[in-house]
DNA sequence: GTCTATAGCTTGATAGAC
DNA sequence: GTCTATCAAGCTATAGAC
């Protein structure tokens, strides 16, 4: 199935990434894997050298397109912001926006992705043995915007509201079914259109939460 | 190890709490629950019938607790506001409270559940074969509950809400020790007492992110 | 309720021809 | 880069004695 269209490697990375998101790492094996692929058994380890390698190399790809656009759109803002602070919702959005357009419009393997990777994230095995670091150096920035995006906020409120976003972010695009079924199918966990239009402002209020306890104490 | 302080029933269940957070439900074999409860093979069989059925048995026993916690204290808050509308950070401490309480303070079962069920409510798998059937019934009385504390969004909002609350839940209660990693050890993902210090106001504000538009427009 | 023994199959990885 | 063949180990589940 699929064969010739895309070469060997490429073909392996695709399936993997459904398979894994569907079953999780150790609820595929290989021979499911290069079957469903077209290929040969042995041509993982040829390519990848273990199990583990392909899933590292499946994740490595999307998150280097991931990353460059999030740090571009962060760079935008702060090259408009000047010295002054940077804009909430915009760095919410630097953030979320790229993950989103990408799962809307960048076809199955991104729909793959997003459900893959929320599995991984909350797994300690995989963060433990180094996985999340393809993607530190980004959230670190990250961390470092929503300061600046919050002047008046501690670090402490900061950093826990960017954990508070990325459990609701990759909760988001994991797209596990769930709501359809405590809603009667009346609300779609695919429906990414809705939802980023609610999880922006949704994001931004809870990041201000404390802002404004400040504020009133001031006033 | 650990023989005859409780029977082999409950040994399993532990162990398998344990090593399915550590491992996922396929990373881990029926030989190593076994032995490390120091039990025999064939005792999984004669107690949960498969392996599936252990895992279900793990989470079941856990569900019960929080759920009837959960829907106590939503009965408290409804008897208190008589015909009024909830107060929308009771209702979010309702529901994330008595798992906050359990995850601090029950013992380290619950924070392997939490390891647990954070990768198998993302797991689309585990969903679809009813595994989330346990969790719905409390979820659904809570999406009323939200309703009814927040009279003036639409119910679009509210299930919206609850959605992004779920996500971050999940994260929470995982302790994946991502942030550490990001924060160079400065803040852990054990840190339960900052965190839910911190979650309430900040879901509890994103809720009415929306709210706060409609009453902009009406003045 | 607990144990031994085992059936029947699948696993990840590799060796070596082409 | 691709293929066949295979190794050594692991797996879930069950049968049947006690």
């Amino acid at each position: 199935m699929a064969r010739g269209r895309t070469d060997t490697k490429t073909r392996l990375m695709d399936v993997a990434e459904k398979l894994f998101a569907d079953h999780g790492f150790d609820g595929v094996s290989l021979r499911r894997i290069t079957t469903e692929a077209g290929a040969q058994l042995a041509m993982v380890n040829y390519h990848f050298g273990t199990k583990r390698g392909l899933l590292e190399a499946v994740i490595a790809r999307r998150i280097e397109v991931l990353s460059e656009q999030r740090v571009r759109l962060l760079e935008d803002l702060e090259a408009a912001a000047g010295d002054g602070p940077l804009p909430l919702e915009d760095v919410v959005a630097a953030f979320i926006g790229p993950y989103y357009r990408l799962s809307s419009n960048g076809g199955r393997g991104w729909k793959n992705y997003g459900r893959l990777v929320a599995q991984g994230a909350n797994s300690r095995a995989l963060i433990q043995h180094g996985l999340s670091n393809l993607f530190d150096p980004v959230a670190k920035r990250f961390i470092a915007a929503f300061q600046r995006a919050l002047p008046e906020r501690s670090e402490e409120q900061v950093v826990w509201g960017f954990h508070f976003l990325m459990g609701t972010m990759l909760y988001m695009f994991a797209e596990t079914g769930r709501i359809e079924k405590l809603t009667g199918g009346k609300y779609r966990s695919g429906d990414l259109d809705a939802m980023y239009a609610h999880v922006v402002p949704f994001l931004a209020a809870g990041f201000r939460a404390c802002e404004a306890q400040v504020q009133r104490q001031a006033s």
